[in-house]
DNA sequence: TAGTGGTCTAGACCACTAA
DNA sequence: TAGTGGTCTAGACCACTAC
């Protein structure tokens, strides 16, 4: 085993000539190349990814190189630091985490025992608006899921969600049933789709019959509706949801910054 | 003149010893003086603050250590970084910032020229739970602020807001009428008050009469309450708004991260 | 050309974790 | 004790702006 040095294995635009065509910072390069082997599912989420040292070296950088990648990444919220053991990949399955993206509280604070009841769960050929929001075409197949929330056993949410059946083969009821809360911690176990970012929109309207008999309430009640595209990697958009939030003893919860 | 070194003007914990009693990194500790000099008005919004060169000898640490607090201000959004300018105080006066706190969009995408009429504008006590809210006494005085914003004159926000007297003295609806919008720019430039960040908590209800009176929609009608408290540096709570808003052709745009 | 922020390096040392 | 991330330094050079 000798020491000659091995072939650049990693494509990196090291010429930093001014007005260089399409010129990137390293740790940017690196960056992106990080997100590929996330996206690759090169390390799966709740597993560590290699220490700054060894990255460094694989680049050839320096530490602080890669640590400025990283940063960035953590501050997405995509990797996790942890001082004296490493960085990790971020998981659904945590209470931090999970709470970015169920912004519904309850008004008290207090803890709430939350269930899901799953309603139907098809494959089916998408909306139209639905396959534009996920670079569909109408004709491809998409997974329809309906589900109520409840709190308490109190019916809060229901929502209705599409998913494009070629990244979800194999979702069904059952799978739906035996898995526990948190969904988006399914689909990054079970399917390898990480979800990491996503968009709302909010209206109030007035509880169309079919919402309202879900959630036990009069036809007309005013509701919170929630439209969400949300992305994986790269800005893929890889879930549509629609939801139906009562508000009587809940409210979403925002910060502006 | 001489050379001579001047008396240490800052009071830096240079004591990295293990286990120190109260152990905080140098740039924490600058971060913390750049937002007292904020807080206290030293650089006002829009203009820039010294160089990262003159801090690093002003505070007697390298250029790399006053970076990376001013890595973090920038990235909470107080300061603003323009390369080979400068770094500036963040100010409400820019689209960017006032998106940041107007999260009502119109669901076609399109401009859509604002207009706010000022219903009201008078010195009270304020309600308890605002002045819990506000960290003050029910005896203490409050601003109460009352308007109406339309979008192409169509009326379609209205809000009702609270602000500590004793920060405010000297508003008046003249001052309101004179100056047009944004509102967090004439706080901050008539009353050095600077909004940093908000807390919002959201709500579907049915429109009570006066504030459907407002809208000209029929009592009932359904809209978005958001309730907002907003902080000025280090987190002192100096405003609590409560707005109504019509959600038939605006949605409520929301990114989770 | 001078001054600003932005990138990158190499190295030292600290804080935390786990074996 | 070894390995990880966290802090701090000093210095070089690049990119951008303004004069």
């Amino acid at each position: 085993m000798s020491d000659q040095p091995i072939a650049e294995p990693y494509a990196l635009d090291t010429g930093r000539a001014a007005h260089s065509a399409a010129y990137s910072p390293l740790y940017q390069q690196i960056k992106a190349m990080l997100l590929q082997s996330l996206d690759r599912g090169e390390w799966k989420p709740g597993e560590p990814i290699p220490s700054e040292l060894e990255l460094a070296a694989r680049f050839q950088v320096s530490q602080g190189t890669v640590r400025k990648a990283i940063d960035e990444l953590a501050a997405d919220n995509l990797l996790l630091r942890r001082q004296g053991k490493g960085t990790f990949v971020a998981t659904h399955y945590e209470a931090k985490v999970r709470f970015r993206f169920l912004r519904l509280a309850p008004d008290d604070g207090r803890q709430q025992a939350t269930s899901s009841r799953v309603l139907e769960c098809s494959r089916i050929k998408p909306p139209a608006d639905v396959a534009k929001q996920l670079d569909l075409r109408t004709s491809d197949q998409v997974f329809n899921l309906r589900r109520v929330l409840s709190f308490n056993d109190v019916p809060t949410i229901f929502e209705d969600i599409w998913l494009p059946g070629a990244l979800f083969k194999g979702l069904s009821t059952e799978l739906l049933a035996e898995h526990k809360i948190p969904l988006y911690g399914l689909f990054e176990s079970e399917f390898g789709v990480s979800m990491v970012r996503a968009e709302e929109k909010l209206r109030a309207l007035a509880a169309p019959t079919e919402q309202a008999q879900h959630l036990s309430v009069q036809t007309g009640t005013p509701l919170l509706q929630v439209e969400r595209v949300a992305y994986t990697y790269g800005d893929r958009p890889v879930e549509v949801r629609r939801g139906w939030y009562l508000t009587q003893h809940f409210h979403y919860r925002n910060s502006l910054n």
